[in-house]
DNA sequence: CTTATAGGGTTATCCTACAACCGGATAATA
DNA sequence: TATTATCCGGTTGTAGGATAACCCTATAAG
């Protein structure tokens, strides 16, 4: 494979912001039907161990050729949301048994779920901080004196300023010495950035996010004294008061 | 749609039994496509922001159908993996901008890594048991005290003493009244069960999961009670007496 | 300089065809 | 009668060809 062809200037690692030439929201078929096949699943009208519709009449119901149902198919079951017996079809398989965990930006902004989020978050940042606490090393702690220091410089903006936060976790999550606490925390970081944006958007919410430099201080103190339980208490105290800050009751 | 022509009995709800005719572990020629494209990924071969070879390169090079890559990318794209947009090609998404969560399995099997998975859910199995404590309902309760109950009947057995054990989790989960945390319970519950299945075959482990009726009582009894504090201590125990016997060192 | 067009490359969708698999029904054999 | 083999129809998996839609760059025109 001789694949270093592609320009990065392109650069799809933003992909929250569709070009101009795609009509904004508009997305493709196959996108569509495993959208609409999902909803379906999730309303009960196939139950785990339902055999779906075969492709063939698939495309039809859709009015879109088999490959378009296909695709759709193949994202459905990269997510374990079905699996394909051939000569058989597809089967919606139980939720316990998919292969990943995903959560829905637009359920992520309806009532309770932002904060339910919180407080999942909450509970991994706490148990990270400790660790963190016992097994840091010095390259580790230099780190998060970095995103730390990073966090003087962003304090007057908005964006910058919910990422250098992100990263500042990020940098904890790592000295934890746990891989799985970073794949974690570093998704629902992201996960609740995009919703703390979109909901302030939409809300016209003119908070400003402040940054609270003391806190942050605080933790990394903590940590740097190999101190497990100081760790936790200045990381509950300061989800807390970022709850706080954004209307949300722990 | 009308789509409850399927048999259940076809039953593809336990995806980890192939069937005979189908040649054990050979995969379709999509998902190899996809494992070897995401390995190239994670082997640092193209990185975020970095464009894939074309579809038509892909297939030439695999000496598949442009079908087979195309189905092998929407796998991809559905994980976040890659984004396609028309007429430039996919390019490869920052890790932390994916879109789902997903452990591997043969990832979880290597040192040290269940015993990270196990620290990170016995932080969220703790809160779970403290939000529970005061969040329960009357009929949560009866739900809890029936997995309960399910654990004596099923003390003479191995898979379904596990399962016991997690319907029990599940549960406490659903008592917490946050639905993020169910979802992720159940998740890493079930990724462990196959885990320890899977790890037990493997070495010959004769160890025999030991139900301790006492440690599941009084989690229930300080749920009755409405005392988080009892509940994330009985938890906290429960946990950690799970893993010794697992020979896991928390 | 700005705008329009052409051209090449790429993804998205459609279509046709055949291979491989599956389960059930039927026929053949012991 | 029970067991095994074969057939058939339905379904997924794969291949290949074609066109539409999109994207970017280069060139031409105003």
């Amino acid at each position: 494979m001789t694949a270093k062809t592609g320009t990065s200037k392109s650069g799809a690692a933003k992909p929250g912001k569709p070009r101009f030439g795609q009509l904004g929201r508009d997305q493709p078929l196959h996108k569509k039907v495993a959208t609409l096949i999902s909803k379906e699943i999730v309303n009960g009208q196939f139950l785990p161990g339902d055999k779906l519709p075969s492709e063939h009449e698939l495309a039809q119901i859709f009015e879109v050729s088999r490959n378009v149902v296909r695709e759709a198919i193949a994202c459905l079951r990269s997510d374990g949301v079905v699996i394909s017996r051939q000569g058989l079809g597809a089967f919606v398989v139980q939720p316990e048994l998919r292969q990943a965990i995903r959560i829905d930006a637009e359920e992520l902004q309806q009532s309770g779920n932002l904060r339910s989020l919180f407080e999942l978050r909450s509970a991994l940042e706490i148990e990270a901080a400790g660790l963190a606490a016992k097994r840091r090393t010095k390259p580790q702690l230099a780190r998060i004196e970095q995103a730390l220091s990073k966090m003087t410089g962003a304090e007057k903006m908005l964006d910058a300023g919910i990422d250098a936060d992100l990263d500042f976790h990020r940098a904890v999550a790592e000295a934890a010495g746990n891989e799985y606490l970073v794949t974690f925390l570093t998704y629902l970081g992201h996960q609740m950035r995009e919703t703390i944006l979109t909901v302030r958007e939409t809300h016209g919410l003119e908070t400003v996010v402040e940054l609270t430099i003391a806190e942050h201080q605080r933790i990394f103190e903590a940590l740097t004294a190999g101190d497990p339980d100081a760790a936790r208490n200045a990381m509950r105290d300061h989800i807390g008061a970022a709850a706080q800050r954004l209307n949300i009751e722990l």
